[in-house]
DNA sequence: AAATCACATTGACAACTATCGATATGTTCG
DNA sequence: CGAACATATCGATAGTTGTCAATGTGATTT
C-alpha cells in the first residue's frame, strides 16, 4: 500500500498541540458542541474556533452545524487510518523504501 | 493510567514534518548513520543535523556516536508508547475526562 | 602534527502558529 | 423585525519553525 507522507502531515500537525490533543480526547467518548468544549479551557472563543478549524480541516474531527451550534465528533475512520500509517512507518516491512538503503549498505561500507 | 498530554507533544511535533516522517520510516527497518540519511534528501547537512536533534530529543530516535559517525535507530519503546497513547485518546474509556462533560450534559441541556 | 572527514552549533531570515480583541455572519426567540 | 446567542473571520502581534552558509568540534588518517 503506497502512502504519501504529506497526506498525514495536517493530522499530525493538528495533534501536536496540547489544546487540540485535549479536544480530541474529549471527543473520544462522544459528540460535543463548541460552547461545551470552550468551558473546559481558558482560551478565547476565537482561539477555540481557530483550533476547531484546524481539527476539522485535518479530517480528525467532523463538524456539523445544528442550528446555531456546531456539533463535533471524532472521525474514527481518520484516526484509524492514522493508526495504520503510524504502525506502518514504525515497523519493518517488505515494500519499504529503506530496503534500498540496506542493499546499498551491504554492497558498500557505511559512508 | 494517567497521561499528561504535554509529555507527548515533542514526539508528535517531531512527527509533523515530512522530512522527519521520512527519516522515521527509513529507520524502521534498522540502523542508519547521518550521512546515509543525508544522501536521500536534498537538504544541507546542518538542516539534517537540526532534524536529527529534534527526533532524538523527542525520544523517537536513539542516537549513538560510533567514532566519527552517528548511528540512529528507532526507539521502539517510544513509538509503542505513542501508539498506546494515541489509541487511548481516540477511544471511549472508563476513566476519561469526557465522562464529566457527559454527566454535565445529561443533567442540563447543551450550552 | 596536519589534513580530512562526520557531525553540531551559530546567526540570520522568511514562513508559519497561537493568541487576542473587535467585528461579522448566521440562528433562534420574543 | 430586533435582540440575544453561537460561531467565524479579520488584523495585529509575539513566538516558533525550517532553512542555509559559515564556523566550530571531535575523530580518523596520513
Amino acid at each position: 500500500m503506497k502512502h504519501s507522507y504529506a497526506d498525514y502531515i495536517p493530522a499530525l500537525k493538528a495533534m501536536s498541540d496540547e489544546t487540540r490533543l485535549r479536544i480530541i480526547d474529549m471527543l473520544s467518548c462522544g459528540e460535543m458542541c463548541a460552547c461545551e468544549i470552550l468551558e473546559e479551557f481558558s482560551i478565547s472563543q476565537s482561539t477555540l474556533s481557530y483550533h476547531m478549524k484546524i481539527l476539522s480541516e485535518s479530517g480528525l474531527v467532523n463538524a456539523v452545524r445544528d442550528g446555531a451550534w456546531m456539533r463535533y465528533t471524532l472521525n474514527k475512520e481518520k484516526t484509524d487510518e492514522l493508526k495504520t500509517f503510524f504502525a506502518c512507518i514504525t515497523s519493518d516491512k517488505e515494500d519499504c523504501a529503506c530496503k534500498t538503503y540496506k542493499n546499498k549498505r551491504s554492497s558498500s561500507k557505511c559512508c
